[in-house]
DNA sequence: TTGTCATTTCGCCATTTGACGAAATAACAA
DNA sequence: TTGTTATTTCGTCAAATGGCGAAATGACAA
């Protein structure tokens, strides 16, 4: 089952969480998370290919946001699941309080501040 | 999160799935599946600690049946979610049909079977 | 007590997974 | 074209996972 595999991680858990919020960059996740690029792309692909989250292409980035209504109903009730069952946990808050600064800052601030490490 | 590792492993959907019909023994779940008991044992003790089933011991027997209303509403919802969008697969179908096949028998002859491999 | 038997625990092994960094890719800017 | 940059792919590695068999456990039978 792609779907139960890519929930089986909590990493990707806490991505679906974060994309509630609405959609996301690839380098906004980055930061969020504090992984290297190329961890959250594995992540996101995964997601993707599990039918979880979809993406689109602008300039040089990548924003991914959930599954919509057009998805199969297993996808639509397991991210209906991950919402009910996880959004109030103390990880997911803090998530959420990170990402409200993340958003704060101009995306091409965030992404150059990746290199600097 | 113990509910999602729990789901991760095919297998253990697969005896979620079986469970659906009625509560099961460990030697009928072995039986069904062609696994060395141990194994089968490893995945329902993940299975109750995620609290997805539950068990009940009779004489030398155990017998594991799907987590009821009063368990957390994560689990209610995870289980719910698995007999909506799993339990019409092929395999699904298959494992039902064997399984059937196993009821019919005793369940003295059944356990005793699994040594003469 | 002693034996039987379903189940569980433990140790081992092969495979999978998730992390990283380096290199490749793709799209815009000059 | 050439350079820049966000993302992806690939190779590597440590840790986790799922399988088995052997031994331990626990409950009933004799």
């Amino acid at each position: 089952m792609a779907i139960t595999k890519a929930l089986s991680d909590p990493n990707r858990v806490r991505i679906l969480l974060a994309l509630q919020t609405g959609e996301l960059c690839g380098c906004q996740i980055t930061e969020l998370f504090g992984f290297a690029p190329s961890t959250v792309s594995k992540h996101l692909s995964i997601l993707y290919q599990a039918g979880l989250v979809l993406f689109r292409k602008t300039d040089r980035w990548v924003y991914y946001r959930l599954a919509d209504q057009a998805a199969p109903i297993a996808v639509r009730e397991a991210l209906d699941w991950v919402h009910k069952s996880l959004a109030t946990t103390n990880e997911t808050r803090a998530d959420a309080k990170k990402l409200k600064e993340i958003l704060k800052t101009d995306l091409a601030v965030i992404c150059r501040r990746q290199k600097c490490c």
